[in-house]
DNA sequence: AATCCGGGGAG
DNA sequence: CTCCCAGGATT
């Protein structure tokens, strides 16, 4: 895939258009707000950056007043166990980015005295911060000219040159474009594009009369912005089948116990279950007792559907190790994913 | 280059 | 229902 002589995006206007439409985000200190050479904190951005990895603005606002309410700064952060990082991000999902976040944390602090790097390339070499996550903190807070190229500008690039191939075959060409068009301000440009993404060439709907850059763009004089970007078939979801054992002792008290640190809701806590298959096998409990079946929960992961079966009876606790017992009130603590709240609450818990 | 990894909101 | 979101790590 090859883009003939790509014309630079008029950042000029760009920026123009951000200094009168800049959305009010928790992390971004808006143009008008700041004095000429103040950029925001690194941490705070950092934050917000690793929140928002496939994640909408909308989720993130609550955790990241949550997060920088309990730790103000990457020392506090960094001081922190991760099992309290953990019960901070339950579900907020891709827990990796947890797990990633504390140990970038602690880098920062035990190799770099606590300041974050101030290049691009220094910021890749830390845990949980990619080609994007890097451009980012770089361009926002430290006035790096570096083309900063998220899932919005996929698509507003794929309209603006008209990219007939799926956007994952062209990266390197349009992150080269971008790069050719990096104006001075590039944090400010980075955001205004991200934001000119989210608000005026959504995915559904493109509001070409509103848009700074309609002028150069190929899709819309073509007629049909939305037909970019091309999109790659898309694999089928299967399915996976299990049960799961929600366990109450004489006081009301629930067992749950901890995943394994990697994969999939890796760290993260959990009632007992079976493993998930394709065909539902017969129950096999735990222990004996008299249990009842409470249901079904469906979850959807990114790749592949859950279907559950919800199992719960009242036991003595001395039978089982390895885990812990944790009142009703303190389940909310708990780091406890999605799935596993759905499966209390089918258990009437929660 | 593909695959794994959550969850929710919009339409 | 489908789509996709301020992606990164792993293989």
């Amino acid at each position: 895939m090859q883009l003939s002589h790509p014309a630079p995006v008029d950042a000029s206007a760009v920026l123009a258009w951000y200094d009168r439409h800049a959305r009010d985000l928790p992390w971004r200190i808006a143009p008008a707000d700041r004095v000429a050479g103040q950029f925001p904190d690194p941490y705070r951005v950092w934050l917000s950056e690793v929140m928002l990895q496939q994640t909408t603005v909308a989720t993130v606002k609550s955790y990241f007043t949550r997060f920088t309410s309990l730790w103000p700064t990457v020392f506090d952060l960094a001081a922190a166990p991760l099992d309290s990082v953990l019960k901070e991000w339950a579900g907020l999902g891709y827990y990796a980015r947890a797990r990633n976040l504390h140990a970038c944390a602690r880098a920062v602090v035990n190799d770099h005295a606590g300041k974050f790097p101030a290049t691009s390339a220094a910021l890749q070499t830390l845990p949980g911060i990619g080609s994007y996550t890097s451009a980012a903190i770089a361009a926002i807070c430290f006035d790096e000219p570096i083309a900063v190229l998220d899932g919005n500008l996929d698509r507003v690039l794929a309209r603006y040159y008209a990219v007939a191939v799926p956007v994952r075959e062209a990266k390197d060409e349009l992150r080269a474009a971008l790069q050719a068009s990096v104006p001075a301000r590039a944090g400010d440009f980075a955001q205004a594009m991200m934001d000119l993404g989210a608000t005026i060439c959504a995915p559904r709907a493109a509001a070409c009369l509103l848009c700074p850059i309609q002028p150069g763009c190929i899709a819309t004089r073509q007629g049909d912005p939305t037909r970019y970007p091309i999109k790659p078939a898309k694999a089928d979801r299967p399915v996976r089948k299990g049960h799961a054992f929600v366990m109450v002792d004489h006081a009301g008290d629930v067992y749950l116990q901890s995943r394994p640190a990697k994969g999939l809701l890796g760290g993260m806590t959990e009632v007992p279950g079976s493993d998930w298959s394709a065909e539902l096998a017969d129950v096999s409990y735990p222990l004996a007792a008299d249990w009842s079946h409470r249901g079904q929960v469906v979850h959807v992961f990114t790749h592949f559907r859950l279907e559950l079966e919800i199992w719960s009876a009242q036991v003595p606790p001395e039978t089982l190790a390895g885990g812990w017992w944790s009142e009703p009130a303190a389940l909310r603590g708990e780091a406890l994913p999605t799935l596993f709240r759905k499966v209390l609450a089918a258990a009437g818990l929660e």
